[in-house]
DNA sequence: AGCGCTTTCGCAACCGCTCTCGATAGGTCG
DNA sequence: CGACCTATCGAGAGCGGTTGCGAAAGCGCT
């Protein structure tokens, strides 16, 4: 029968429930509550076990305090007994728990970047600047990619809060409208910087790039090519960036006398495989464009792949233009005329703006920076040598 | 002068040393020790508080043990107080924290992530497959870069210990040699499992394609279109990705009673700007090849577009191949030849193995997958139709 | 009523680290 | 030689969870 572990009674052995699908048993001898041990209870103790400072402080014999302190450069500290500390630490190969750090001092440094892809190389770019700033400074960042859903991108801002990010940069979703999974971290206190797409509704720091400007200055250019029928293969309205590209272009062709006709506008939901329909709608116009404003690179270079499938010579019958110059658009031919964004710089300023914020004692009211973008021209548009 | 914050005493106050910077007093009459409160003080509390299990237990009224158990769905609670529970739990957008958890479980449910670049899609691919088989299990990725560079990637695996990653998938830098840097989880009982970009020494599980294989198919395919001088734009020889290429390049020379000469064989180190003098160099030789293999597809590229510079012909001059199928491969002009590998599978299998192993009870045996790879054949190397 | 079992909760220790409060051994000075 | 200071270190309370050990209340049955 069961024997109790403590006096080895097995007579006066009595049940005692059920606990986590387990049997209990009462030994009424020793009054002792226990359950059967599991067989192979005598696990090899715990394999894992990182140093920590307590492991410092035994070898040393201090406290752990003192090792605390002597870790983090603390002035009541002797420097000799410093010395000894980061001697020990490096001889024991000691790597701070940034779990229990981020838990004492409830603040992780660690930044929640979230975007919707990084299959294309713009965000990328921009992670990569991000990271230039963050690093330097303490904080790492974990990346999350919403892949272009709002349902993921909700799942992401939820393993952000449970990670207790210290602050979140982040690119919307083309399908995001409704924001209260951002609100969250607005009401826990954890400030948001948003880039590139924004949406409306949120009052936080945003870095943009002068979207109007770079649109009316691509349309421009292809009209000073000599286009006539301008179409705009447009993204989602629900995001400033396709809101203030769509102007740009509305307002170039109205200051150049050209008429817009609706036909002439169609929208794509920024996913890969979305591109290619649009810009065929655009092309298939019995009286189709002669020259094409896409709202961005991976759309401009689909519509080159489908005019060139179709036959349509660029730039003679349809000029075109893009935004971002995604390193491909230089390799495709003919050569993508787009507008550079300084990816490098919008990452590493949104950081810096995050970490101004994370670092302010009180509130700092959000702010919006606007970078300039560059026309950068090649043979998609070049109608005049 | 100083007032005790305690009793108000003025005269009966002693300085008491200094204090991480700040002047110490000792209020003699109630022997208190304080240090002058900071002028602002008064911070409006705690500005950020995430909701607890103490928040939950509290509004409930019960104990902290009960809400955990609840919440993780123990089978000794009262359904209707789980109810309660999980009710509360919404209602305060209740999201667990991370750090404390992985504090008490010694569990991080993260697992590292080291890729020597994300520009190129070769690794978001990669690591979007990773992410699909992660996150389902309940782990979410830490991505780190290595930048192409030995110490970032010494800097990374510090990052990843100190976040106590459950396990690391790593694909390490060209110029990684060394290996210390990862005998660290080892020693720590860290699983690793390394992909693509191998490196020997180090006693753990692999997923890699089968690189011997795919670069003797695809010489054979330049052989096969009439090449008879072909060049090898190799890898560094300290990863198994370099050592194998070359070994499938020289066997099927070998094979087909090829001559290799030294002169065509030149090594690159894998990051963008080491490219074009490489192929460069090839191009430039006296007698120039007739056929390219190039150790991937960024080199394959730089040598398409060398060429092109160059005024070569391509595939009629010179016939090119890569490897891996990067997605600018089937953009550019003409098409570049390459060997496609299964970049989702790599990603899922490789997280797969690790996982396996973070969750077994003993350590297990590091396997090895090799997966295949399939030609894509395109005009760089069509010579004949 | 009393006994034996269950069901359902609570207490408290612990994870690794930070930080406040306080203590103590010497040094300085009148 | 005390009174004061200073420099340096330690004890211990959290941070937010998990979990082992027990306990109390209730139920069925004799």
């Amino acid at each position: 029968m069961v024997k109790c572990i403590k006096c080895g009674e097995v007579d006066a052995i009595a049940k005692s429930g059920i606990i986590r699908g387990k049997q209990r048993y009462f030994c009424k001898r020793c009054e002792y509550y226990f359950t059967q041990p599991a067989l192979v209870a005598e696990a090899p103790t715990h394999r894992r076990h990182q140093t920590t400072i307590m492991d410092i402080a035994s070898a040393l014999q201090v406290s752990k305090s003192t090792v605390s302190r002597a870790l983090q450069g603390h002035s009541d500290i002797n420097v000799n007994t410093r010395k000894a500390v980061l001697e020990m630490a490096h001889q024991l190969d000691y790597q701070p728990n940034l779990l229990a750090l981020g838990l004492a001092k409830s603040r992780s440094y660690t930044i929640g970047i979230i975007v919707p892809e990084f299959i294309n190389s713009f965000f990328p770019y921009i992670i990569i600047g991000a990271q230039q700033v963050a690093n330097p400074a303490g904080y790492h960042v974990i990346i999350c990619q919403s892949n272009e859903e709002l349902e993921t991108e909700i799942a992401n801002t939820n393993v952000l809060m449970s990670s207790r990010v210290d602050g979140v940069v982040a690119s919307v979703t083309a399908e995001t409208g409704n924001l209260d999974h951002f609100l969250k971290f607005q009401r826990a206190g954890i400030p948001i910087v948003m880039f590139n797409r924004i949406c409306d509704g949120l009052d936080v720091s945003k870095v943009l790039v002068d979207d109007y400007d770079g649109a009316y200055r691509g349309v421009e250019h292809l009209i000073q090519q000599g286009c006539k029928r301008i179409a705009h293969l447009g993204g989602p309205q629900n995001l400033q960036i396709g809101r203030q590209r769509l102007k740009g272009y509305l307002d170039a062709m109205r200051d150049y006398n050209l008429p817009v006709e609706d036909e002439l506008i169609v929208y794509y939901n920024l996913t890969r495989e979305n591109a290619r329909p649009a810009a065929q709608q655009l092309l298939d116009l019995p009286v189709p464009p002669d020259g094409i404003f896409a709202v961005n690179d991976p759309a401009g270079i689909e519509t080159i792949l489908v005019a060139k499938s179709k036959g349509v010579c660029i730039p003679h019958d349809v000029a075109i233009v893009g935004f971002s110059n995604e390193p491909t658009s230089a390799l495709i031919e003919p050569g993508l005329t787009t507008l550079a964004q300084p990816l490098d710089e919008i990452g590493k300023t949104t950081v810096q703006l995050l970490l101004n914020e994370i670092e302010s004692e009180d509130s700092v009211l959000p702010s919006t920076r606007i970078l300039k973008t560059q026309l950068i021209v090649r043979a998609s548009s070049l109608k005049k040598p």
